[in-house]
DNA sequence: AATGAATGAGATTTCATTCAT
DNA sequence: CATGAATGAAATCTCATTCAT
C-alpha cells in the first residue's frame, strides 16, 4: 500500500518535474526566436520562466541542452503532415499535403524559429533538427513524385527537383511566417493557398492552349 | 609636379586602404558564415585577415560595422538575376532567370551566408539587407505574372502566390548551397536546373492528356 | 510563522547586500582616491575590495555608477558643520565651525579625495556633489555675514568675500589633509587651529594699536 | 661662410623647432584641462594641435613628458606675485600682493588647469609642479608675517597658520576660475577684490569698538 | 528542488606607441 | 621631420555556471 501510495506522489512528482521542464522549454524558446541563441542569456530565460536561474541547472545541464531538447521534441509541420497524407487523386493529395503543412499553431513558432536560426550555423543542430527530417521528407516527395512518373500521370522529368520543388514552394510561404515577418495564415487562407500552390505545382502557370 | 605625385601617392594609398577593408570584410564574411555573427569573436576576425585586432577598429567602427557594411555591398543573386532577365518567350525568360541566379561564387557565399544567418535573428538587418530587396524581386515577378495573366499567355491565379511560388523554387535549391550542405551547382547543372524548374512551373508536373 | 521566518531571512539578505555594497565601495574610494578614478581599474577595485571583477558589477552597473554612488553618500564636512553651529557670541560659534569642519575621518578621507580629484574634471559629478553644496554652505555664511554687518558687529563689506574668505581659509587646510600631504589634525590641533583662524578672521592680523 | 649660413639656418630651425613644441604643449594643456590627464588620447591632442599624432613624439618622448614640460614651464601666480612684491606699508603689500596674484591670462588657465587635476593624483608632479612652490610661497610669506610681529606690527599668532591662512583666502577665490566655474575677473575686479581681502586679512571682520 | 550571489573566463574596444614611407 | 596605419596590451563589462543556503 505504501508502494502503492509512493507510485501515486512519484508520478505526481514525475509530472511536476516534466511540467516544470516543458515550462522552461517553452520560455527558453520564446526567448531564444526573439533574439538568437547566442544573444540570449539565462537569465532572461529564467525571467521568462519564472524561476531562478540556478533552478534552469536543476532541468537542464547546460544552456545548448535546452536547444537540443527542443530539437528533439519539435516536429517540422511539414513532416508531420506527410505522414499522415491520404493516398487519393493527386489534386486533392497535394491540396491536403499544403494545407496540412500550414497547420502550425502560435506555439509551434517560437520553437521552430529559434531552431531554423541555430541550424543555419550549428552543424551538430542542423544534422539533429534537420537534415535527417528534411532527408525524410524529401524521400518521401521523390518516390510519390517517381512512383506517378512510373504510372504515367507525371511527365518524365528529375524526381529530386520535383520533391525539392514543392519543398521550395512550401518554405518560401512558411519562413516568412516563421520569422515573424508573415501573419499565421487561417484556416480559409490555408485552404486557398494550397489550392492554388497544387494547381500550379500539377499543371503549371501556363494557359492550356485549346484545341 | 608635387601635386601630381602627390595625387598619385594619395591614390595608391586610397586604394591600399580600400583594399584592406575588403580583405577584412572578406575574412569576417568567412568568420561570421562558419559561426554566426554572435559567435564570432574579433580575434577569430583578425586571425583569419592577418591583422592585429586593434586594426579591425581602423577600419570598421565597431563589430556590427562589418555586418552592415557586407549588407550595403552584398546582393542577392536574385535580385542581380532579375534585373538583368530580357524578354523573350516565356520559357526561354524563365530559364534565363533561374540560370542567372544561380551564378554565384565560391566568394560571394560567407557573405550570403553570414547576413541571412543575421537577418533571421536581427530585424535591423532584416530590413537592410532582406526585406527592401525581397519586396522589390517580389513586385517585378508580381508585375510579370499579372501582365501574362492578362496577355491570357498564363492561367488566371494569384499573382503574389504566383510570384512566391517561383522565389520558393529558387530559395528551396539556393539555400541548401549557401548553408554549405549542397555543392555550388556548375555551368551545365545549373542549365538542367533552370530548365527542369521552368517546365515545371509553366507546365505543372502532370502529364497532358493526349487527346 | 513562515512568513515571519522569510521576513528575518529577507533582512539579513537586504543588510548583506548593503553590507557588501558599502564594502566595495570603501574599497573603490581608497582606490580612487590612490591614482584617480581613470587610473583605476575595475581589477585593482576589486583586489582591494576581495571580490572577484564581475562581482562588482552585481552591485553597481557600471565603473562611474560606483563614483556616483560615493558623491551621494559622502558629505563635505564642512557642510555638515554649518548645520550644527550653534549661535553663541561671534568667536565662540566661528571657532565652533571651524574645529567641527575639521572633525573628519580617516575613512572619510579616500572618499573625499576621490571625489574631489574626479569633479576637478567631471562636470557631472562637480554639480552633483560639489556645487549645490559649496552654494548651500556660501549661502548660509552669507547669510551669517550680512546679517551681523546689518546688527553692526561685523564692518561694512561685501558679503560674499567674506563666505568666500572662510571657506579658502579652511580649504586652505583641509586640501593638504585630503589630498594626504598633511596629517589629519589631533583634537587638540584642531582646537588650536580653529581659534587662531577665528582671530585672524574676525580682527586680522594687525596688531590693535593702543590708545 | 658655410658656417655662419649654418648658424643661421640652423638658429631658425631650432626656433622653428621650439616653437612647435610649445604649440603642441598649449594644444596638449587645452585637451587635459578639458578632460584631465587620463581621459585624453594622443589622436585629441594631434588634432587640437593640428599635426599627426607620430609627429607628437618628435617632441616629446611619451604623453607623460607632455605634462612635465608644462609643469616645469608652468608658473603658479600667486609665485610670480610675491616674488614681485614691493615693500611698502603693509595694506598696500598686501593689496598689490593679491592684485598681482589674480593677474593671470586666459591662455594660462588651462596649464593650470591640467597641472592641479594631475597634481591631485600624482604625487611626483605633485612634488615637480606644486610642493615645492607652495613651499617656497607659504616659507616667504611666513618670514613676512614673523618679521612685521617682531615688529609689533602684527599680534602675535602662529606665523605657518597667517601664512596658510593668506594662501587659503586667495585658492578659494581661484579655484573655481581655473576650474572654468568662475569668471576671470577684470582688472577693476581684482583691485576690489585685494583691497576687501587685505582689509579682511589686516584688520578682521568685525567692527572695531568705538572708545 | 529552489535560490541568486559569486565567480572568472572571455568578449569587445581603446589607445599609447612604433615604424615604414 | 611628418605622417598615420598597425600593433597589442590592457581596460571594461557580460554571462554561463557553480554552490552555499
Amino acid at each position: 500500500m505504501t508502494a502503492i501510495k509512493n507510485e501515486g506522489r512519484d508520478g505526481r512528482r514525475q509530472r511536476r518535474i516534466a511540467r516544470r521542464r516543458q515550462e522552461i522549454l517553452a520560455a527558453a524558446a520564446r526567448v531564444f526566436a526573439a533574439k538568437g541563441y547566442a544573444n540570449s542569456t539565462t537569465r532572461e530565460i529564467a525571467n521568462e520562466a519564472d524561476v531562478a536561474e540556478g533552478t534552469l541547472y536543476n532541468y537542464f545541464g547546460n544552456k545548448r541542452e535546452m536547444l537540443l531538447a527542443m530539437a528533439e521534441q519539435t516536429e517540422t509541420p511539414l513532416e508531420t503532415a506527410i505522414m499522415a497524407v491520404s493516398r487519393q487523386d493527386d489534386r486533392a493529395a497535394v491540396i491536403e499535403l499544403f494545407e496540412a503543412a500550414f497547420d502550425f499553431s502560435e506555439t509551434q513558432i517560437p520553437f521552430l524559429r529559434a531552431l531554423l536560426s541555430e541550424a543555419w550555423v550549428d552543424d551538430e543542430l542542423l544534422e539533429l533538427f534537420l537534415s535527417t527530417r528534411l532527408a525524410h521528407i524529401e524521400e518521401q516527395l521523390r518516390n510519390y513524385v517517381s512512383e506517378r512518373i512510373s504510372a504515367g500521370a507525371f511527365r518524365v522529368f528529375d524526381p529530386i527537383l520535383g520533391a525539392r520543388a514543392v519543398m521550395g514552394m512550401y518554405f518560401g510561404l512558411m519562413l516568412p511566417v516563421i520569422r515573424g515577418v508573415a501573419p499565421l495564415p487561417s484556416i480559409e487562407e490555408r485552404r486557398t493557398l494550397a489550392e492554388t500552390l497544387a494547381d500550379i505545382l500539377l499543371d503549371g502557370v501556363r494557359a492550356r492552349e485549346e484545341n
